[in-house]
Parts: C-alpha cells; sequence; structure tokens
DNA sequence: GTTTAATTGATTGTCGACAATTTAAGGTGG
DNA sequence: CCACCTTAAATTGTCGACAATCAATTAAAC
C-alpha cells in the first residue's frame, strides 16, 4: 500500500504550482547551485514559462527559506553554511520535540499500529541487512509524528518550511551516512513513548535524537 | 531612546510592500474581517494599485498564515477558532522556549544590561500603578529575548509568521486583560535564569510562562 | 593616479488585457 | 418538485509591454 508516502500530495493544479515544485526540486538537488542568483528572464526561457510564474514561484521559494530576495536587486539560492545547518537543527529539536509531545496526545490508536507496523517493516530491513533508512524511511517516521501532532502550525512550519532546506543540505553536503542501527533503536524508543502516552519522555526522547543526529552531522562536517 | 522597538525596520521600498503592510494591518485589527473573502479586483480599486499588486500581497499574507487561498477560488482571511489558539500558543511553547534556551547561551552582556533596564522601566511603571503592558511591554520583552537566540530561523518564524496571528487573536478576541503583576515576576525569573547562562532554566521559565498565558487566555474564551 | 560623476545596459517592479476556470442562474426534462 | 444540463457572469490565472531602479563601465575632474 502507501509504499513512498507522500503525505501531502501537492498536486499542482496551475502553471506556477508546477513551476515552482519543479523549481524547488532543482534546488534541493543542487540543479541549481546553492547561492545562485535567480534570474527572472533567465528562468522564465529555461522553464518556458511567462516572468509571472517565475515571480509567484520565486516568492513562494523565499517563503520556505529556500531563496533570499532583496527588493531591485532580485533573488539568491541560499548559501548553505555550517551554521545555518546548527540553526535548523535547533528549530527542529524544539519544534519536533513539542510534535511527539501532541503526537502522545493526539494520535489515534491505529496511527499508533500503523507506527509501529512501519517500524516494523524497517526492522525486517535492518536484520536482513538491506541497505536501510537513507532518506525515506527516516522521513516516513518523522512525518508520521509530524502529522499525529495534529497542530496544522506546526505541520506546515515543519513539512513546508524546514524539511525541504534539511534535504537540500543532506543531498548537496553528502549526508546519507551510517547511524542507522542506533538511530532505529531511537525510533523504537519514542513509539513506545506514544503508545504509552506519555508526553513528557516522549518529547525529551524526540529531542534527544534530533540532537544525537546533528551532532552526527557536525562531525561530518568537520571531516570534510 | 527606543520607545517603539521597531525591530526590523520593516520598510516599505516597493508598492507591494506597502500593500502588503497595510493589509496585514487591516486584517489583523479587523478592519477586514477574519472568514471573509479578499476578492483581488475589489481590493486592486480600494488601495489604488494594480491587480498583481494585490496579488503579491496576498501570497505573502498566505505565507504569514493570515489568509488561505486555494487555487481558481481565491483567498479568505482565517477564520480565528479557539482550536487554532491553543494551536498557536503551543507553537509559541515550543520556539519561544528554545528561544529562551538560545538567548541564555547567545545574548552578549550587553543585551542583557538592556534586558535588565527594560525590566526595570517596567517595574516603575507597575509600582506607580500606570496602566501597565496592555500589548507593548509584553511584546517588547518577548522580541527582545527571540532576536538575542542570534537564530534566524526562529526569529522570522516567530516574528514574520506567528506574532501576527496573535496580536490579530489578541485584538478581535478583546484579549487585553489583567495578569499583570504575575506575568511580570515571571518576566524577571526568565531574565534572571539568562544572566546566569543557565539554559535549562530560561527555556522551562519561558514554557511555563507561555502556558501560564495560554490557560488565561483559554478561560477567557469559556467565559465568552 | 585616484576619486567622483554621468551614462549605458540590464534587471526588477508595475500595469492593463486576454485566457481559463469557477460559480450562479436559468432552463429543460423526468 | 427535484435533478441535471446549459449558459452567462464574475473571478482568478497568465501573458507581454512599459516604467523604475540598480550595477557597471566610461568619462571627467581634482
Amino acid at each position: 500500500m502507501l509504499a513512498t508516502m507522500t503525505f501531502f500530495d501537492e498536486t499542482a493544479v496551475t502553471a506556477a504550482d508546477k513551476t515552482f515544485f519543479q523549481l524547488r526540486k532543482d534546488i534541493v538537488e543542487g540543479v541549481v547551485l546553492a547561492g545562485s542568483k535567480l534570474s527572472e528572464t533567465e528562468l522564465s526561457t529555461k522553464y518556458s514559462v511567462s516572468r509571472a510564474i517565475i515571480r509567484e514561484a520565486i516568492n513562494r521559494l523565499e517563503s520556505c527559506n529556500l531563496v533570499e530576495r532583496k527588493a531591485n536587486v532580485g533573488a539568491r539560492v541560499v548559501a548553505l553554511t555550517p551554521e545555518g545547518l546548527i540553526e535548523l537543527y535547533q528549530v527542529r529539536e524544539s519544534l519536533e520535540g513539542m510534535a511527539a509531545r501532541l503526537a502522545a496526545k493526539n494520535m489515534t490508536s491505529q496511527e499508533i499500529d500503523d507506527l509501529n507496523a512501519l517500524l516494523n517493516t524497517h526492522f525486517q530491513k535492518v536484520k536482513t541487512g538491506e541497505s536501510y533508512y537513507q532518506e525515506a524511511g527516516d522521513v516516513d517516521f518523522h512525518y508520521r509524528i509530524i502529522l499525529g501532532s495534529k497542530n496544522r502550525h506546526l505541520i506546515t512550519m515543519l513539512i513546508d518550511g524546514i524539511y525541504h532546506l534539511v534535504r537540500m543540505y543532506r543531498v548537496q553536503l553528502g549526508m546519507s551516512g551510517p547511524r542507522i542501527t542506533t538511530a532505529f533503536d531511537e525510533h523504537r524508543h519514542i513509539v513506545q513513548a506514544i503508545s504509552n502516552r506519555d508526553e513528557e519522555l516522549a518529547e525529551m526522547l524526540m529531542r534527544r535524537h534530533i540532537m544525537y543526529s546533528q551532532r552526527n552531522v557536525e562531525t561530518k562536517l568537520e571531516q570534510s
């Protein structure tokens, strides 16, 4: 069933939508380089749409914190800095910690069962030694908890505003690394706390989980 | 000197800026009613600008979570619901708690001194019995700590994304109420923790402070 | 030779008109 | 009388052209 869990089916209805999604993808995956300038006319010809469309797309990208715009000057893709990554993780720790707390409070039994099922399939892959996690599994897990919080603001901020940036860092700095089995155990404990409706513990464990991930990323940065 | 602390001097350089600021003000203050439809042509004549300007302004308002837009249908000012207010406070508790933690870590001695000075002027007003707080003082205090976190994402999310909504709730639901002296003491303790560079305590106290405020607002909602 | 001023070129901001879609009204058939 | 289809009005989406602003190059003055 829900194989590639694309949760909020962002169906592009308008041309500006399509262009926005395409541009976002190209930026996140580094097709459009970090720090590069976004010329409206240039992109207009490249994506075969009018400048108005490009402008709207760029405006939305600015809302996602993927580009920065200056009046009468133009827009640039954000630069990827170590400080920026740290700041991102601090926000994640805060918001996802609260998400876990609220998930422990608001997720239905069914949703918790599904979450356990997801974890089991992950465990099977870990046991059989398949190359696990790299992206998809981890993202799925976090998305479910975020959605489980049932807090619209929280969901919007994280999914629309933070996660694309996180992915941009991961992709462009080549962060796919290990940290697999330990992360799996951490996920298990978090789900356990949610099952027990232990809000306090769920938040604490999620914050720790993200802190560990942050430190893992920091050491990776130092190496390069 | 810094009387009406308008921190991030949002100077309107372009016409879209001006219209955005004006429209945001009108929405927050209820001149444009919550839940009402935003007709592009109508606003275009009302504010004497082209539709393109209005569209850009509405897009930005959507980024602030002040309006919701549906493709090919239009934009509406968000509806104010008790649940929405709760969700807002949950996010604030999370983000401002982290802000206090980071402020304890990153604020300069000078900034902490200024914060203490601000608190003293507030105390004078409390002592002399002047009508205090209603808005300005409280906002000033929170803004300083948010900015003191030195975390760009945190700052943007709170100041550009949350606080206008909070103010919209306060203005339109007539939340100016009491809760003055107790809030002042809470502020004092938070600043004390920041002075001591006690990150843990600063976060905890800020989260409590916001929780108290939330409960205060909830009881007010029940009354009406 | 260095700094300042002016001009040119290119980019962004703004506008009005046209196309596509939705909503409402009206009519037709069951 | 209700349901469905058709049609018309209004609203949003998209476009190309023009105006305003900024960056760079060149010219001028000290």
